[in-house]
DNA sequence: AATGAATGAGTTTTCATTCAT
DNA sequence: TATGAATGAAAACTCATTCAT
């Protein structure tokens, strides 16, 4: 499950595995702070001991979780935007990396979503999501420069609107407020799409017909 | 009696006020997880005891801080909802409000984007949130069918695109990797009206599938 | 209601009463050590500041419930030891004064049982209860030099038997294993005394026919 | 490895016990309510948490007592109640058991009798007790049946006498009031069956109303 | 007399982490 | 590797008691 966001699982491995795959499940159910080391260690089917063989600390658990997997979208994203499509394409593209990732791991993203992307001691987490952010606002930029999106709006500010209006329908589904199955899936990250590139198309009215 | 001069008893629900804007300070500084019931109380200056003759548990002050605290901003958001303004001008209006509220109370704004998210199980007790949402859903509904917006989309999911716009901006804030100066937040609430209304505008031709 | 098991109410009295009873209504019910002083101010319909206008502690209370009606229930039973009855009616009589106060004040009696009687620390309370023993261990002890009862058991022994005897029906009643209705209360006076006054009795063969 | 030569490991529940017979030490000398968690841990000399890793709470630890701890008092008897001996025999049998537990284990017996009677929400729980009492009066029972003893009282409450005046024997000795040596505790035994049981038997006159 | 807000010492309970086996 | 008994620091929470009003 784990690192399957993007590149395929390396099929049965070991407990460490085992134990990360238990960890995500139990931090969506329960959360982060909430839950206990046993319950992972419960949800895994191992000993609690056992969790301390291969992890130092209950932190260093939700670290990997992020490192093991966020690491891949990143990379991910970083394709998207070294492809020479437009860049209502390429901001298509990382929808539907973001999105389509819920699709498969659903815990995963809310874990992701919920405990380390606003988690507020560590910068070199943040640092990590920063180079996603730095991708989606370097897409738009180039777009600007190029003529494709109007230019009279921050790049920074922009990236932040299209990021949050993923993040937020992927709360919608973690939340269950927004429905998640294929199709809604699929329309959610056309619209989102449309929205933000419609609102960053050039000169609205030659931009007609 | 010596006090009564220059002090004014404010009343019975004097102190509950005292110790629920502590907490907010202290839950935007340490986390909510993080912290101690008794830094709530020596931030209040008050005994921790205190804390349980007003509030029954430590779950129950974060509670209060969304179902109180926020309910303002919440309640504002409702009024500007019924305005008879254009739907762009009543989007702006919400902005405004959501976005304001970061320089008018930075450590509530961080509370709640940060630690509301945390907690599944006090989403479902807390309909304040989903009432914004709603909110902002009419408004985008009711434009769809005056024809200022197009209607091609789902009013719910814009609403989705917007509010996760704000809250990303908020998050931005929070986490320090967005400026929030007072050109910064006048320019972030200009930007996300115009992305979202722009991509919402209906004059676009047949870009849409 | 207090002071009610062997004397007459002197009517409508003052709030220290009305704590009182309802201290033993909820010491009865909940036991002392479980209950909380709000409780018993609660249920006496009052601020639980006002208990310590009253009494020094909780304790205090305990202790008050106490001497105001055990202190009577002694009296009472000195009472039966200085008529010039048979010891057997005598005993009977003190039977009559423990057992009838349970209908009178279930719960008085459960709190003098449960709480006051097993105390473990104060010896000044087990002195006035001692006192009751005494009383039946000289009626007992008389009656053995009268030659009413058997000489060769210990006086203090069968004391402890005829009380534990009366004090096990109380049990059963508070505890809701004994029936308690009227006929139950005469029953049980009239059985504890026929076995214990028939096992004491001398001689038994020449005591038959 | 070294422990093992002089030492054996007692098997897995060995530190229940450890906790299970220290509470019983603690509650004997402190009563339930007034000792802490930290004095049965520290009788035991093991850390406090562990405690909680064998109980769920320090009223378990009261629970179990009872229950683990005085059934095999319960459960010697029952096995006298199927000995075919008189009536008398075996009521001795239980005087004999519940008596000479003071001497056995005197800790054991002030907790049972001081705290089991203060729990009221506990004993409903525990049909330990009650089962003790079922045995005897079904030995009265079967005597008054078979003419041993008088069939006009009530098995029920004879059976409530006889238990009654062993258990205030034990507090007796529990509270110091009584002598415990060696014969003390031979005379009490005799005298507590010589009384009930004279009082049982069948060949009075018509002293019963 | 009466109230109930305020105090804070004292307790139970939790749980991440260690470590002998 | 794997276990789970054992530890103990840390925290939430309770509640008798005080006291200004």
């Amino acid at each position: 499950m784990l690192r399957t966001l993007t590149e395929r699982s390396t099929g049965g491995e070991d407990k460490r595995r085992l134990i990360l795959e238990a960890a995500v499940r139990v931090f969506a159910r329960k959360g982060f702070h909430t839950c206990r080391v046993g319950d992972i260690a419960e949800e895994a089917g191992v000993a609690h001991g056992l969790l301390y063989h291969y992890f130092r600390s209950k932190d260093e658990v939700l670290e990997c979780i992020f490192k093991e997997t966020w690491a891949d979208i990143v990379a991910a994203v970083r394709m998207v935007e070294e492809t020479e499509e437009p860049a209502r394409e390429r901001l298509a593209g990382v929808a539907k990396i973001l999105l389509r990732a819920w699709r498969r791991d659903p815990e995963l993203v809310t874990v992701v979503v919920r405990e380390i992307v606003r988690s507020p001691d560590l910068q070199n987490r943040i640092n990590v999501i920063q180079e996603a952010f730095a991708a989606i606002e370097r897409i738009i930029a180039r777009a600007q420069a190029d003529g494709e999106f109007r230019a009279d709006v921050s790049a920074k500010l922009a990236s932040f609107v299209f990021y949050g209006a993923l993040e937020e329908v992927l709360t919608g589904w973690v939340l269950g407020t927004l429905g998640d199955g294929e199709q809604d899936v699929a329309a959610a990250e056309r619209t989102v799409v449309e929205i933000v590139c419609g609102g960053l198309a050039p000169d609205r009215s030659a931009a007609a017909v």
